[in-house]
DNA sequence: AGCTATTGATAAGG
DNA sequence: TCCTTATCAATAGCT
């Protein structure tokens, strides 16, 4: 940014883009330093570089690692059967928040919100102190999804076995029925040509009844 | 920085303090999306302030959706519906790893066993020089799995939907049969009165054949 | 929130 | 990679 303002834009050569890359990676860093020490705020700053190296910078332990968090917001606007899931959830994790750390009801930032979907998604929110513990959070939610999902399937496939073993029956009902309708037609048949058709009753021995589905 | 050489240390006066914070704030993330652009990097920063308020910055989707990383041993030990599940997640992450970022085998870092015992749980296994990345990857894998149980849940409903409208035909069809058979029988004992019982075959008119189930 | 004097950061070159 | 220096960027203190 000197000696001839620079343009904001990627820098195509690779050498000069790596010089570069190093003299703002520490300025980044520096200036996190700065603001974590003078406003007592911690930062944490992971510089993915396009090389594939990474470089992380936290002013409080590993920006992952460090444990308490701020909560917000266990909250649904699902289903039922979610809503139970939720309340259940809730529970857990507050009693694990209790064990660990402070937990404190925080207002939604505005313009946060998008970032946040894939928790809103599940009925809850969680803001961390740490990206650790909320990833922790995310995590163990999204394990008991799992679960409960693997539940529902082995609900589902039983309902499932039940109606086709139904369905077998139900066909195999119906067969004999056919079969019952068909000998009686037969009878029907003998009967009336035994009795010389002198009877008024007309009786259509083509219908049939066995739907096929 | 300015007008007085500031000391590299908190800074005690809250008003004062929180004017910093946000200009300080404000540069870092500036600073960051400039060697994002420049440099052609990803760049990740959180800041919780001493209010407890989170801010952050990626420069591509959320910190914990950054993308490089080391990954090892994207094994399976499950049934073959994880296995397949697993396969599927190893060609998608790979391809993934593969346009973005060097990938390599790493050995087990001993001692960090516990909090990956999630991971393992699940059939595979990732290491990253950040646990960021190992727990975006995680992450992405079990939202995989929901998405993956979701879909299993919607064929098992609607194939539960079918079966149950089947049943609802065959019922129905069983019932027409059953009235059928009734109707015959009316009709061969009538018959069967009229001729004067004349007749040798004996016919059983109590029988039924609608199931319940 | 806006302004400007002043220091900080850094592109280019060595 | 490290140093220098000219230049632009960031911001402390003030309003």
């Amino acid at each position: 940014m000197v000696r001839g303002k620079v343009q904001m834009r990627r820098i195509e050569n690779p050498v000069h883009r790596r010089v570069t890359f190093s003299k703002c990676q520490e300025g980044l860093l520096k200036k996190a330093r700065e603001l974590s020490v003078l406003c007592g705020a911690d930062v944490g700053v992971i510089i993915f570089s396009s090389t594939g190296k990474v470089h992380e910078l936290a002013t409080n332990g590993c920006v992952l690692q460090n444990s308490s968090c701020y909560i917000v917001n266990l909250k649904c606007d699902r289903t039922s059967e979610m809503f139970s899931f939720t309340l259940k959830m809730q529970e857990i994790c507050k009693a694990w928040l209790r064990g660990r750390t402070q937990c404190r009801e925080l207002p939604l930032c505005a313009g946060s919100g998008d970032k946040y979907n894939c928790n809103r998604e599940l009925g809850f929110l969680v803001k961390g102190r740490d990206m650790s513990t909320a990833a922790w959070f995310k995590m163990k939610i999204m394990q008991q999804e799992i679960h409960f999902l693997k539940n529902k399937e082995s609900i589902l496939k039983s309902a499932n076995e039940n109606l086709q073993q139904k369905e077998g029956i139900l066909k195999a009902a119906n067969e004999v029925l056919q079969q019952k309708v068909n000998e009686q037609n037969e009878f029907i048949n003998n009967c009336l040509a035994f009795s010389g058709s002198s009877y008024s009753m007309h009786y259509n021995t083509n219908e049939s009844c066995l739907f096929t589905v």
